[in-house]
DNA sequence: ATAGTGTACTATATCAACTAGTACACTTAA
DNA sequence: TTAAGTGTACTAGTTGATATAGTACACTAT
């Protein structure tokens, strides 16, 4: 379900919240589905408990989650982002950054637009559906 | 030229080096041209030698520079990226976190695709050319 | 009661990032 | 030759994020 990459210097927590929102993205997991708990997902990955609960914050934070306390931890609907106003301006920033890239690496423009096109086929579907 | 952030966890070596990719991708330096000295850069942004030293090295890795020793670094031709395998792996796992983050903020599919079509048409022009 | 939930707290260890200072090898120009 | 400017290498030290370990608390469900 999650695999940690041990090489790279990306933080643990960052790896959780990152596959857990593609997780979600996918459709693997749906609104109000039971995530695994704090203690479960921290003895299969073999790491710390608060390295779990640190990342479990942050997707709460982001609106992705949400805890009750002695329940458990469910996937959240996806009505309301929050942060959103400083969560764009970062994806712009980052859309920036990719495109400086993708030219440096000799991409041609269309080579560019074919990746992400297909990535989004893969998240939001293949034709032109209204979401 | 380039503007460090204080706030944010970003290294400034990794902040001057993909500013640095900025300005030559958009054409704000070309190739053959100088790039400030260490010292001179370091002592503009106020930081230490070894950290612009350190960008430096890295945009070297990267193919971006090139650097004399006793003369000065330049900008470096575009015609063979380094590490072009990896970093075309990188680049897409890139595009599929910018694409969960996008469905998570509540994007639609056009709205993702015309930010980034936005960014292409400053980067390789408007039109069709054929670069 | 008991077990399972998330959370809070202190303490500790590790490592990357950054700074400071010094020194060396090289190129250019006076 | 001398002086100034280049990138580079090295040691030493500080800071902050990351992760771990251990303990404890409040809540919920059975």
């Amino acid at each position: 379900m999650i695999r940690l990459q041990e090489r790279g210097t990306t933080p643990i927590y960052e790896q959780i919240v990152e596959q857990m929102k593609a997780l979600i993205a996918k459709g693997a997991m749906r609104t109000g589905e039971k995530v695994p708990s704090v203690r479960e997902l921290s003895s299969t990955l073999l790491i710390n408990p608060n390295t779990v609960s640190k990342a479990y914050q942050e997707l709460e934070r982001q609106g992705v989650i949400q805890t009750i306390r002695g329940k458990g931890t469910f996937v959240a609907e996806p009505d309301a982002p929050r942060m959103a106003v400083e969560r764009n301006e970062a994806l712009q920033e980052e859309v920036r950054r990719l495109a400086v890239e993708a030219k440096h690496l000799g991409l041609k423009r269309e080579q560019f637009v074919e990746m992400i096109t297909r990535e989004c086929d893969f998240l939001w579907g293949d034709g032109h559906a209204a979401d």
